[in-house]
DNA sequence: GTGTTGTTCTTTCTCGATAAAGGACGACAG
DNA sequence: CTGTCGTCCTTTATCGAGAAAGAACAACAC
């Protein structure tokens, strides 16, 4: 059975339009809240219907308005728990268990074992499994299951090898984008977004993420590749839940790197290549080693 | 259910195997066969207990001997189709369709009419298809479906590019090996093996996507990169249907591809960098015409 | 005609069930 | 005590079902 989690994101969203709306206000059409919430008109309309007899929005058909915020603003929401699609969920979990606990390299991964600790059935764990493959930290056994290749040393080196050199590779094409480029107007506005944070970096450090990943995407869309972009996927991936678990140092090591950045993006505005580089590698070579000091020692090390 | 393609295989397997041992030759004990059969003692327990009840091998226990060669020659062997797992049949089916039939970039793939088509129940279609995203042929729409990306001439573009920039690198590690390195005895082996294809070409050519991928592996595996490895799947994977589908000029095409191996072997085995990097580029190069040629036009061109 | 809503059909996502394959344990032989 | 086979339990690979989400079509309004 399918679980109405998008149903639930788009009710708890439409809350909040309503808020913003007004008393009395007219309805967007179906078509228009549609494109606003992300849903299809079908999931549009069971979200209107809840809340028509929520008493929240009056009126039938194309005469639609807003009867009450107050009972907007103070409708339950679904918890966000049952807004994710299972597949996000199994994601979070097992990312756990594997950064926070035991799962040392190696270690079996036991299909069932997973479906009955996440409370899913077991097609789940495999269809998450077999995505997850590509990340490279976990290898199939095929009618005998998985092993955890784990987030090792190894694992970290190899990802940056491959990293730098498609890193490098997107500078110098950005570097040699024309003048009337869009994409300098964009670095430039990322430049700016930067410097905010960085004013401000004692409260907003985590936002880094974030706009880490978008920045270098913006570097790979001067000559977009298709292999390119899915390598960023694990990245981001990796660094997304780096940044969740190991928590120690986060502010200084952000810090550190916003500037980094402002370095790499004032060369790239510069037109430098030579500077563009030496500030792409500097960035890579810190970034490579917060990622391997929280690695974990991998099979070779004879700890027991 | 589980369809039983592993007992099938081993079955047919451990037929040929009767036939080498010969009649009254006892048997090997069953971790023996589990090694040599690929498969768990229970499978191998199933096969002794149907070839006995064949009449094809005799006592029991630990004194198991080869009763009939003639009955284990002449016994019906399982149907080829039988004795693949589903993914298999799924993923030659799927290729099948994207590069014989229409499959033009940008079509809906539906899951529940594949599964129809091809016989199977949805999951596996799934399971196939998540799998098969990181090849990049296919997108995937949550709550709506994947679209056809496309063996495109963007895509062999893109393959190319990613592909030239791993080969350099690996080509590089390799001639910096220490002269002691096991992997110099290989490359002699390959070289050799090169020239014995070469010698009968004609018979021969469509070994060459084999020996393609077991030349390229061994490469990359002078400085061993996972994200590297994945991605020779994409290669080996694109080859291996490519071969099958477009059979113009396959023989002139791969004796030519067999001499340019040949020349980069002789510059790897001579140390010389430089002409190392020539015969890689040269390789690479040709090898990019030849899929380019044979790719779809993509959806740029406005051909209806 | 363009855009709206009402209606119906199709497809995706997830579950639970079941046979096949794998793996663990004990008993026994040399 | 090492390797073998017999037995039993666990896990994987696949199917089919069913509710949710998406999409197509028709009817209607401006």
């Amino acid at each position: 059975m399918k679980p109405d989690t998008v149903f639930k994101r788009a009710f708890n969203d439409a809350l909040e339009l309503v808020v913003v709306l007004g008393d009395g206000a007219q309805l967007p059409s179906e078509n228009a809240l549609k494109v606003r919430l992300n849903v299809s008109r079908t999931t549009v309309r069971k979200v209107l219907a809840r809340l028509a007899g929520r008493g929240v929005v009056g009126g039938r058909g194309a005469h639609r308005e807003v009867r009450s915020i107050v009972r907007a603003a103070k409708a339950k929401r679904f918890p966000v728990a049952e807004t994710e699609p299972l597949s996000a969920q199994v994601e979070k979990r097992f990312m756990e268990w594997m950064l926070r606990d035991n799962a040392r390299p190696g270690t079996a991964i036991n299909e069932l074992d997973l479906a009955r600790r996440f409370g899913v059935a077991t097609t789940g764990i495999r269809e998450f499994l077999n995505r997850f493959q590509r990340f490279g930290l976990i290898e199939r056994h095929p009618n005998s299951g998985w092993v955890l290749k784990g987030f090792t040393t190894d694992f970290a080196l190899e990802l940056f090898e491959i990293r730098e050199m498609f890193e490098m590779r997107s500078a110098r094409a950005f570097v040699a984008l024309a003048d009337d480029s869009p994409l300098w107007r964009e670095m430039d506005m990322l430049r700016q977004e930067h410097l905010r944070l960085l004013r401000k970096i004692d409260q907003r450090y985590h936002d880094f993420s974030d706009l880490d990943s978008r920045f270098h995407r913006v570097i790979n869309s001067a000559s977009p590749n298709r292999f390119i972009e899915d390598f960023y996927d694990i990245i981001t991936m990796i660094f997304h839940y780096h940044y969740q678990w190991n928590k120690q140092d986060e502010r200084q090591r952000n810090a550190v790197a916003v500037r980094e950045h402002l370095a790499y993006i004032d060369a790239l505005l510069g037109r430098d290549e030579a500077m563009v580089l030496r500030a792409c590698v500097a960035h890579l070579a810190s970034a490579k080693q917060t990622l391997i000091r929280s690695s974990s020692r991998g099979l070779k090390s004879s700890e027991g």
